[in-house]
DNA sequence: AACCTCATCAACCGCTCATGT
DNA sequence: TACATGAGCGGTTGATGAGGT
């Protein structure tokens, strides 16, 4: 397939005399071809890179210096890594773009082998989805607080039960305890059931069985306690002191070396983001009242933000839903 | 089998910034 | 200082394939 098309600057010699006008030019466009990949690899393996416009030329590229550096960059470069992106690279990605917004290139700088466009979509396809089945805007303060307080955590969970599944060849510990009651009252009666322990805090699940969705001054009433959580409420004001560096002048090194590592030394300590919860004077963190939010006033949001008929239990993918299997089996165990 | 819908991702576009003259 | 050019960034588009009906 050949897609002709207009340049945006015409070509001149060195005299500045005009050699092809944008209009005699015969530009290509659209997706490349194998020819095309191989004339530029080789170009730049024997030339180097830069100089996008003269390159292309040079190369006997009929594209634009833009197209040549955007595929080098992105696609031919030795050095990009390919395939999907992991937990890890995820909860890299949310933790990064909640401290940056849409600095793509800055956010791939710390994810080796990712280019800013990968990201980008994995942005757009993936957590603006999440956005989107919770019917609120991925820019909204709802959605950066569920994301922050209900799949960073979970992301960590889940790549430290990877870790520890293949670490040792017993069963990952699971996150979630059982025995736990099926129901919660709140201070207006409002009944919650199917709720799942999250880290050994309580996470609010959406079937929310209540007549009533404004969530004036309510809270849930009990607590639980799970063998990661038995440490959380008097170890973790001790690690408190344990900070990212301010966001400005991180390398990529520096931010693996500061985001603080749970036990098994290769993934991030899931408390991690409870304490930053802290430090942003959500003290509440830990001990509110169900545990998943740091105010009753985010709780209050998120909740009364939420549609009853939000699809949160989907099958497919199960690498970025809040709720995978896993949990919906306990959630079913939980409800027998 | 044909059609439709949706997710993904490569590529393009317009803009800004940096640098050279 | 002003202008031209190249480079880079973020937003958007469109081709493609997978899955559903």
């Amino acid at each position: 397939m050949e897609v002709k098309g207009r340049v945006s600057n015409s070509i001149f010699n060195n005299n500045n005399t005009l050699i092809q006008s944008e209009d005699e030019m015969d530009l290509r466009r659209g997706p490349w071809t194998v020819d095309e990949d191989l004339a530029l690899i080789n170009y730049i393996a024997n030339n180097g890179e830069g100089r996008w416009n003269s390159l292309a030329r040079s190369a006997g590229l009929k594209r634009t210096g833009k197209s040549c550096r955007l595929r080098w960059l992105n696609y031919l470069r030795p050095d990009v890594r390919r395939g999907n992106i992991t937990l890890e690279e995820q909860l890299l990605i949310l933790e990064l773009h909640s401290r940056w917004g849409n600095r793509w290139s800055k956010i791939a700088q710390y994810l080796p082998g990712r280019t800013d466009n990968e990201i980008k979509n994995y942005w757009r396809t993936r957590v603006q989805k999440h956005a989107k089945q919770l019917k609120c805007d991925v820019n909204s303060k709802q959605f950066k607080d569920a994301m922050r307080y209900l799949w960073m955590p979970r992301l960590v969970e889940r790549i430290q039960a990877a870790a520890a599944s293949t670490a040792t060849a017993t069963t990952a510990s699971p996150a979630f305890s059982a025995g736990a009651n099926t129901t919660v009252t709140a201070n207006n009666n409002t009944t919650y059931n199917n709720f799942e322990v999250h880290s050994g805090n309580m996470m609010l699940a959406p079937t929310i069985m209540s007549n009533n969705n404004n969530f004036g001054g309510s809270h849930v009433t009990q607590s639980y306690t799970t063998p990661e959580n038995s440490s959380n409420g008097t170890a973790s004001s001790d690690s408190f002191g344990t900070q990212v560096s301010p966001v400005s002048d991180l390398t990529h090194q520096d931010y693996y070396n500061n985001v603080p590592v749970g036990s098994n030394n290769n993934v991030p300590n899931p408390d991690y983001y409870y304490q930053q919860a802290h430090q942003l004077g959500f003290s509440d963190c830990i001990t509110s009242p169900s545990g998943m939010f740091p105010t009753q006033e985010m709780e209050m949001d998120y909740f009364n933000s939420m549609d009853p008929n939000t699809p949160w239990i989907q099958s497919g993918d199960t690498t970025d839903n809040f709720w995978n299997v896993d949990n919906m089996l306990l959630f079913q165990q939980l409800n027998m």
